[in-house]
DNA sequence: TTGAATACCAAACAAGCGTTTGTTTTAATG
DNA sequence: CATTAAAACAAACGCTTGTTTGGTATTCAA
């Protein structure tokens, strides 16, 4: 860390509409040569692979090929940066999620699909992903609760998905749901390309998981609609 | 970081014997009020806390009433005093995991009785416990091989384990291990003392794991020799 | 009691950190 | 083309980092 001064918010260049609001200052939009989302790139390959504090801003420039001090333009700061792009990695695991159990309607066969995307991106696909289980939230104080908000949004999803799931009564859902994440998330430590592919281990923890609590109806055989 | 000579090996005071070895030169053991052990303590309690690069040397410092210098003479650099308490996590986790276990002789009975104790270590008791698993590998470059090797061989004991449990022929053995042991490891990152205990939640954990594999014959209910 | 080894302090060191500043280059607008 | 904002550079700033150094108590064996 350095100077603990914070006076002005930073340039900001990014904000939805062009208008000038109330002064009449002329405003323009961002450049067709914007390298912010370039710069996001390089830093979710950084933060994702070696963690938040492991990692200065010189080396997150140079993967964007820029200076240090020009990051300030896009990010006032390295804790934005990095809540830039964990909310960045959020909303493409929800995304991704969403559109491999659109149109699936078996509640099993949905949370597969859910896991198979989820385990995809995770190992193979996105560096956004690893911020998110890679950087822990107290790494960066100011926005810990920020971050914590933005992981939990993304779990919701499969707290519906296992809410939904045909299970005799009294089943404890939360240890389910937490069990079935953490095996996921967990692959990350253990995963090495040559072996086991994501979809095979996704398909594997949730195979061990279902056994007793599914109903006798469906079969595994789903017709592989993702990656 | 800062400079890069790395010329004396450090006083390394501690060292199995007390000879003084070829060259007459005299030498004696560590002193009676020796601090390595608090030293090492205060190291585990910020590293598991934080992370690596997240703590410094003044800090560890501080947290044994010294000064930052002073951790120099009981080990020669950041990346060393880490890996001893890697070391240290590893074995009091090996440790108590062997205790728990001893005259148990049940398969099932004796991977519960582990996975509490693993579970009791890992949320409850000790910080050491953390370092192995909030600290990545790759965090010191020149013992990353060291790192991965003292936690696999922890994780051997599980793989033993899970080995010696009587599952359907063709039973995925290695998935279950990682499953288990990321469900259990995850925990850490949604424990809150007020709900589950430890102990409940290894159960939990393993009771899903357990219905379709296991034999007809044991029941859950083993007399809680642990914590 | 002496003397040497242990254990630590106090203060500095150079390098690297996140960040700021003033200026220059680049692209879009009228 | 002239103008203006966007985007980046180049160079520093003040501070923190891991580490080193020389000196000083403290302990323990002889």
């Amino acid at each position: 860390m350095a100077i603990k001064t914070k006076q002005r918010a930073a340039p900001k260049p990014n904000g939805g509409g062009k208008d000038a609001g109330s002064g009449g200052r002329r405003r323009r939009g961002p450049r067709q040569d914007n390298r912010r989302a370039l710069l996001l790139d390089a830093a979710a390959r950084q933060f994702g692979g070696r963690g938040y504090h492991a990692v200065t801003m010189r080396e997150i420039a140079a993967g964007a090929d820029m200076l240090a001090g020009s990051v300030y333009y896009h990010f006032p700061s390295k804790d934005d940066l990095l809540i830039a792009v964990y909310e960045e990695g959020v909303r493409r695991l929800a995304d991704r999620v969403e559109a491999a159990v659109a149109g699936i309607d078996d509640p099993w066969d949905r949370l597969a699909a859910a896991c198979r995307a989820h385990a995809n991106m995770l190992l193979d696909d996105s560096d956004y992903a690893q911020v998110i289980l890679s950087v822990h939230p107290a790494d960066v104080p100011p926005g810990q609760d920020q971050l914590i908000a933005l992981r939990d949004a993304y779990e919701e999803h499969f707290r519906t998905m296992i809410e939904a799931l045909p299970l005799p009564p009294g089943t404890n859902r939360a240890a389910l749901r937490f069990t079935l994440l953490g095996a996921l998330n967990w692959s990350k430590n253990w995963y090495r390309p040559g072996a086991m592919t994501p979809a095979q281990i996704s398909r594997e923890i949730l195979e061990i998981l279902r056994c007793r609590l599914a109903e006798p109806a469906a079969e595994t055989g789903l017709p592989e609609p993702g990656g």
